[in-house]
DNA sequence: TCGTAGTTTTACGTTGACGTTAACGGAAGC
DNA sequence: GCTTCCGTTAACGTCAACGTAAAACTACGA
Protein backbone atom coordinates (compact mmCIF):
# COMPACT_ATOMS: atom_id res chain seq x y z
CA UNK A 1 0.00 0.00 0.00
CA UNK A 2 2.53 2.03 -0.43
CA UNK A 3 1.83 5.66 -1.95
CA UNK A 4 -1.81 5.07 -0.96
CA UNK A 5 -2.83 8.37 -0.08
CA UNK A 6 -6.77 9.32 0.18
CA UNK A 7 -7.39 10.23 -3.11
CA UNK A 8 -8.82 14.03 -3.05
CA UNK A 9 -9.84 16.03 -5.40
CA UNK A 10 -7.58 18.83 -6.73
CA UNK A 11 -10.19 21.37 -7.97
CA UNK A 12 -13.47 21.93 -6.90
CA UNK A 13 -16.73 23.32 -8.60
CA UNK A 14 -18.38 26.06 -6.45
CA UNK A 15 -21.74 24.17 -5.97
CA UNK A 16 -19.60 21.16 -4.45
CA UNK A 17 -17.91 23.05 -2.17
CA UNK A 18 -21.58 24.50 -1.33
CA UNK A 19 -23.01 21.19 -0.80
CA UNK A 20 -19.80 19.92 1.13
CA UNK A 21 -20.02 22.64 3.89
CA UNK A 22 -24.02 23.20 3.33
CA UNK A 23 -23.64 27.25 2.22
CA UNK A 24 -25.19 28.37 -1.35
CA UNK A 25 -22.56 29.46 -4.00
CA UNK A 26 -23.74 32.92 -3.51
CA UNK A 27 -22.40 32.60 -0.02
CA UNK A 28 -19.16 31.73 -1.42
CA UNK A 29 -19.30 34.04 -4.07
CA UNK A 30 -19.51 36.86 -1.63
CA UNK A 31 -16.54 35.61 0.18
CA UNK A 32 -14.71 36.16 -2.91
CA UNK A 33 -16.05 39.94 -3.02
CA UNK A 34 -15.04 41.22 -0.19
CA UNK A 35 -11.27 39.52 -1.21
CA UNK A 36 -11.31 36.22 1.22
CA UNK A 37 -10.94 33.39 -1.43
CA UNK A 38 -9.65 33.79 -4.83
CA UNK A 39 -10.53 31.10 -7.23
CA UNK A 40 -8.91 30.54 -10.77
CA UNK A 41 -11.08 30.65 -13.62
CA UNK A 42 -11.18 27.05 -15.71
CA UNK A 43 -12.00 26.83 -19.59
CA UNK A 44 -11.85 30.37 -20.78
CA UNK A 45 -13.12 33.02 -18.16
CA UNK A 46 -15.69 30.79 -17.10
CA UNK A 47 -16.31 28.81 -14.29
CA UNK A 48 -14.92 29.31 -11.03
CA UNK A 49 -12.71 26.38 -9.78
CA UNK A 50 -11.47 26.04 -5.99
CA UNK A 51 -8.54 24.36 -5.23
CA UNK A 52 -7.55 22.80 -2.05
CA UNK A 53 -6.17 25.73 -0.84
CA UNK A 54 -9.26 27.71 -1.21
CA UNK A 55 -10.93 24.94 0.31
CA UNK A 56 -8.84 25.24 3.22
CA UNK A 57 -9.36 28.56 3.51
CA UNK A 58 -12.92 28.32 3.17
CA UNK A 59 -12.41 25.92 5.94
CA UNK A 60 -11.29 28.83 7.93
CA UNK A 61 -13.78 31.49 7.39
CA UNK A 62 -16.78 28.83 8.23
CA UNK A 63 -15.17 28.24 11.74
CA UNK A 64 -14.52 32.31 12.09
CA UNK A 65 -18.01 32.68 11.25
CA UNK A 66 -19.19 30.01 14.00
CA UNK A 67 -17.79 32.49 16.69
CA UNK A 68 -19.54 35.45 15.13
CA UNK A 69 -16.38 37.13 14.26
CA UNK A 70 -17.26 39.51 11.45
CA UNK A 71 -15.68 39.04 7.27
CA UNK A 72 -13.48 41.36 7.83
CA UNK A 73 -11.79 40.24 10.79
CA UNK A 74 -11.54 36.95 10.03
CA UNK A 75 -9.58 38.26 6.59
CA UNK A 76 -7.18 39.52 9.28
CA UNK A 77 -6.53 36.14 10.54
CA UNK A 78 -6.66 34.00 7.52
CA UNK A 79 -4.23 36.48 5.81
CA UNK A 80 -1.47 35.71 8.54
CA UNK A 81 -0.92 32.63 6.35
CA UNK A 82 0.54 34.19 4.02
CA UNK A 83 2.94 36.52 5.66
CA UNK A 84 6.13 37.18 3.93
CA UNK A 85 8.41 35.44 5.62
CA UNK A 86 11.43 37.67 4.98
CA UNK A 87 10.09 41.00 5.93
CA UNK A 88 11.16 41.52 9.56
CA UNK A 89 9.03 44.26 10.01
CA UNK A 90 5.48 42.40 8.69
CA UNK A 91 6.54 39.60 11.48
CA UNK A 92 6.90 41.17 14.02
CA UNK A 93 3.70 43.05 13.75
CA UNK A 94 2.22 39.40 12.94
CA UNK A 95 3.56 38.23 16.32
CA UNK A 96 2.34 40.87 18.22
CA UNK A 97 -1.18 40.71 16.32
CA UNK A 98 -1.06 37.20 17.34
CA UNK A 99 -0.13 37.56 20.96
CA UNK A 100 -3.34 40.00 21.24
CA UNK A 101 -5.50 36.93 19.39
CA UNK A 102 -4.19 34.73 21.85
CA UNK A 103 -5.33 36.72 25.00
CA UNK A 104 -8.53 37.40 23.46
CA UNK A 105 -9.11 33.75 22.52
CA UNK A 106 -7.53 32.90 26.03
CA UNK A 107 -10.62 35.05 27.38
CA UNK A 108 -13.26 33.17 25.18
CA UNK A 109 -12.36 29.76 26.39
CA UNK A 110 -12.31 30.85 30.01
CA UNK A 111 -15.88 32.50 29.84
CA UNK A 112 -17.15 29.67 27.67
CA UNK A 113 -16.08 27.34 30.85
CA UNK A 114 -17.89 29.79 32.99
CA UNK A 115 -21.18 29.52 31.04
CA UNK A 116 -21.02 25.55 30.56
CA UNK A 117 -20.64 25.74 34.13
CA UNK A 118 -23.51 27.59 34.40
CA UNK A 119 -25.68 25.96 32.09
CA UNK A 120 -24.09 22.58 33.81
CA UNK A 121 -25.35 23.38 37.54
CA UNK A 122 -28.74 24.68 36.43
CA UNK A 123 -29.13 21.49 34.34
CA UNK A 124 -28.45 19.34 37.24
CA UNK A 125 -30.73 21.41 39.63
CA UNK A 126 -33.48 20.68 37.45
CA UNK A 127 -32.82 16.91 36.66
CA UNK A 128 -32.40 16.63 40.93
CA UNK A 129 -35.72 17.84 41.61
CA UNK A 130 -37.79 15.22 38.18
CA UNK A 131 -35.69 12.76 40.12
CA UNK A 132 -37.28 13.38 43.15
CA UNK A 133 -40.37 13.75 41.72
CA UNK A 134 -39.98 10.32 40.15
CA UNK A 135 -39.58 8.49 43.76
CA UNK B 1 -16.80 45.37 59.90
CA UNK B 2 -19.97 43.15 60.47
CA UNK B 3 -22.60 43.69 57.88
CA UNK B 4 -20.43 45.72 55.63
CA UNK B 5 -21.19 44.71 52.00
CA UNK B 6 -19.66 46.67 48.54
CA UNK B 7 -21.90 49.48 48.59
CA UNK B 8 -23.92 48.97 45.11
CA UNK B 9 -26.16 51.02 43.65
CA UNK B 10 -29.78 49.72 43.62
CA UNK B 11 -30.93 51.24 40.89
CA UNK B 12 -29.53 52.12 37.29
CA UNK B 13 -30.54 55.19 34.63
CA UNK B 14 -30.06 53.93 31.49
CA UNK B 15 -26.92 55.79 30.65
CA UNK B 16 -25.49 54.66 33.47
CA UNK B 17 -25.86 51.42 32.36
CA UNK B 18 -24.96 52.19 28.78
CA UNK B 19 -21.44 53.83 29.78
CA UNK B 20 -20.68 51.16 32.59
CA UNK B 21 -20.44 48.32 29.55
CA UNK B 22 -19.82 50.93 26.68
CA UNK B 23 -22.69 50.38 24.93
CA UNK B 24 -25.01 53.14 23.74
CA UNK B 25 -28.47 53.73 24.83
CA UNK B 26 -30.34 52.58 21.97
CA UNK B 27 -28.67 49.44 22.06
CA UNK B 28 -30.55 48.69 25.61
CA UNK B 29 -33.81 50.09 24.27
CA UNK B 30 -33.38 47.91 21.71
CA UNK B 31 -32.53 44.37 24.00
CA UNK B 32 -36.21 45.84 25.85
CA UNK B 33 -37.91 46.34 22.11
CA UNK B 34 -37.16 42.51 21.61
CA UNK B 35 -38.19 41.55 24.85
CA UNK B 36 -34.86 40.70 26.79
CA UNK B 37 -35.06 43.47 28.95
CA UNK B 38 -37.72 44.60 31.19
CA UNK B 39 -36.73 47.76 33.28
CA UNK B 40 -39.95 49.10 35.39
CA UNK B 41 -40.79 52.83 34.73
CA UNK B 42 -40.05 55.56 37.52
CA UNK B 43 -42.32 58.75 38.75
CA UNK B 44 -45.21 57.97 36.65
CA UNK B 45 -44.23 56.47 33.40
CA UNK B 46 -41.33 58.41 32.52
CA UNK B 47 -37.64 57.24 33.11
CA UNK B 48 -36.86 53.51 33.05
CA UNK B 49 -35.27 52.07 35.95
CA UNK B 50 -33.00 49.09 35.90
CA UNK B 51 -32.51 47.31 38.61
CA UNK B 52 -29.34 44.72 39.72
CA UNK B 53 -31.39 41.85 38.04
CA UNK B 54 -31.69 43.93 34.65
CA UNK B 55 -28.16 44.90 35.03
CA UNK B 56 -27.07 40.91 34.96
CA UNK B 57 -29.14 40.21 32.32
CA UNK B 58 -27.38 42.87 30.40
CA UNK B 59 -24.29 41.14 31.27
CA UNK B 60 -25.70 37.89 30.26
CA UNK B 61 -27.00 39.59 26.75
CA UNK B 62 -23.33 40.72 26.02
CA UNK B 63 -21.49 37.89 27.15
CA UNK B 64 -23.81 36.02 24.61
CA UNK B 65 -23.14 38.46 21.97
CA UNK B 66 -19.40 38.20 21.92
CA UNK B 67 -20.20 34.87 20.75
CA UNK B 68 -21.79 35.68 18.00
CA UNK B 69 -25.21 34.22 19.39
CA UNK B 70 -28.08 36.29 17.60
CA UNK B 71 -30.55 37.95 20.59
CA UNK B 72 -33.22 34.97 19.99
CA UNK B 73 -30.62 32.72 20.96
CA UNK B 74 -29.29 34.49 24.29
CA UNK B 75 -33.30 34.96 25.18
CA UNK B 76 -33.24 31.54 24.66
CA UNK B 77 -30.78 30.53 27.28
CA UNK B 78 -31.60 33.54 29.87
CA UNK B 79 -34.95 32.72 30.05
CA UNK B 80 -33.90 29.40 31.50
CA UNK B 81 -33.04 31.23 34.84
CA UNK B 82 -36.75 31.57 34.91
CA UNK B 83 -38.43 28.63 33.91
CA UNK B 84 -40.67 27.25 37.10
CA UNK B 85 -39.76 24.65 39.09
CA UNK B 86 -42.85 23.20 39.22
CA UNK B 87 -43.86 22.09 35.86
CA UNK B 88 -42.14 18.91 35.70
CA UNK B 89 -42.79 18.94 31.43
CA UNK B 90 -41.20 22.66 31.37
CA UNK B 91 -38.21 21.25 33.73
CA UNK B 92 -37.89 18.41 30.91
CA UNK B 93 -37.18 20.21 27.82
CA UNK B 94 -35.15 22.57 29.74
CA UNK B 95 -32.99 19.51 31.11
CA UNK B 96 -33.08 18.08 27.38
CA UNK B 97 -32.43 22.28 25.64
CA UNK B 98 -29.44 22.49 28.50
CA UNK B 99 -28.09 19.30 27.12
CA UNK B 100 -27.84 20.71 23.73
CA UNK B 101 -26.29 23.41 24.52
CA UNK B 102 -23.41 21.92 26.66
CA UNK B 103 -23.03 20.01 23.89
CA UNK B 104 -22.28 23.32 21.43
CA UNK B 105 -20.21 24.42 23.73
CA UNK B 106 -17.93 21.90 24.24
CA UNK B 107 -17.41 21.46 20.81
CA UNK B 108 -17.10 25.53 20.97
CA UNK B 109 -14.27 25.09 23.25
CA UNK B 110 -12.49 22.16 21.52
CA UNK B 111 -12.35 24.24 18.34
CA UNK B 112 -11.06 26.95 20.58
CA UNK B 113 -8.23 25.51 21.86
CA UNK B 114 -7.34 23.91 18.31
CA UNK B 115 -7.51 27.65 16.91
CA UNK B 116 -5.22 28.87 19.79
CA UNK B 117 -2.53 25.90 18.91
CA UNK B 118 -2.66 27.26 15.36
CA UNK B 119 -1.69 30.34 16.23
CA UNK B 120 0.21 30.05 18.89
CA UNK B 121 2.67 27.19 16.26
CA UNK B 122 2.64 30.26 14.32
CA UNK B 123 3.95 33.01 16.22
CA UNK B 124 6.51 30.75 17.29
CA UNK B 125 8.08 29.99 13.73
CA UNK B 126 7.38 33.68 13.07
CA UNK B 127 9.54 34.29 16.40
CA UNK B 128 12.30 31.86 15.48
CA UNK B 129 13.21 33.60 12.80
CA UNK B 130 13.17 36.97 14.05
CA UNK B 131 15.39 35.47 16.80
CA UNK B 132 18.18 33.52 14.31
CA UNK B 133 17.57 36.92 12.69
CA UNK B 134 19.20 38.57 15.49
CA UNK B 135 22.56 36.61 16.23
C1' DT C 1 -36.53 80.85 36.72
C1' DC C 2 -33.77 79.64 33.19
C1' DG C 3 -30.65 76.86 30.77
C1' DT C 4 -28.84 72.60 29.83
C1' DA C 5 -28.43 67.94 30.17
C1' DG C 6 -30.77 63.54 30.17
C1' DT C 7 -34.87 60.99 28.73
C1' DT C 8 -38.90 59.73 25.88
C1' DT C 9 -41.22 58.08 21.47
C1' DT C 10 -41.33 57.82 16.52
C1' DA C 11 -39.34 56.98 12.50
C1' DC C 12 -36.28 56.55 9.02
C1' DG C 13 -31.22 55.21 7.82
C1' DT C 14 -27.31 51.96 7.81
C1' DT C 15 -24.27 47.99 7.73
C1' DG C 16 -23.01 43.15 7.14
C1' DA C 17 -24.02 39.02 5.09
C1' DC C 18 -26.08 37.16 2.31
C1' DG C 19 -31.11 35.72 -0.56
C1' DT C 20 -33.56 36.09 -4.71
C1' DT C 21 -34.68 37.09 -9.32
C1' DA C 22 -33.57 38.12 -14.02
C1' DA C 23 -31.28 37.43 -18.17
C1' DC C 24 -27.87 35.11 -20.32
C1' DG C 25 -24.16 31.26 -21.84
C1' DG C 26 -22.20 26.58 -22.37
C1' DA C 27 -22.50 21.52 -22.00
C1' DA C 28 -24.70 17.12 -21.71
C1' DG C 29 -28.22 13.70 -22.36
C1' DC C 30 -31.96 12.15 -25.35
C1' DG D 1 -31.96 20.24 -32.12
C1' DC D 2 -34.17 20.76 -27.83
C1' DT D 3 -34.41 20.70 -23.08
C1' DT D 4 -32.34 20.83 -18.77
C1' DC D 5 -28.78 21.60 -15.71
C1' DC D 6 -24.85 23.80 -14.14
C1' DG D 7 -22.63 28.25 -14.37
C1' DT D 8 -22.13 33.55 -15.06
C1' DT D 9 -23.05 38.82 -13.89
C1' DA D 10 -25.98 42.52 -12.24
C1' DA D 11 -29.12 44.27 -9.40
C1' DC D 12 -32.36 44.72 -6.08
C1' DG D 13 -34.39 42.70 -1.56
C1' DT D 14 -34.02 41.29 3.28
C1' DC D 15 -33.06 40.64 8.11
C1' DA D 16 -30.76 41.62 12.48
C1' DA D 17 -28.98 44.98 15.28
C1' DC D 18 -28.63 48.83 16.02
C1' DG D 19 -27.44 54.39 14.49
C1' DT D 20 -29.27 58.80 13.98
C1' DA D 21 -32.21 62.60 13.91
C1' DA D 22 -36.43 65.13 15.30
C1' DA D 23 -39.56 66.89 18.55
C1' DA D 24 -41.17 66.98 23.02
C1' DC D 25 -40.83 66.28 28.11
C1' DT D 26 -38.52 66.58 32.62
C1' DA D 27 -35.13 67.12 36.21
C1' DC D 28 -31.93 69.83 38.40
C1' DG D 29 -28.32 73.05 39.67
C1' DA D 30 -26.83 78.14 39.51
Amino acid sequence: MAGTKTLRKEEYSISELAAEFSITPRAIRYYEEVNLLTPHRNSKTTQRMYTRRDRARLKLILRGKRFGFPLVEIKEMIDLYDVDPTEKEQLRQTVAYGDRRLGEIDEMIRELQEIREEIFEFRNRFLEVLEGEEA
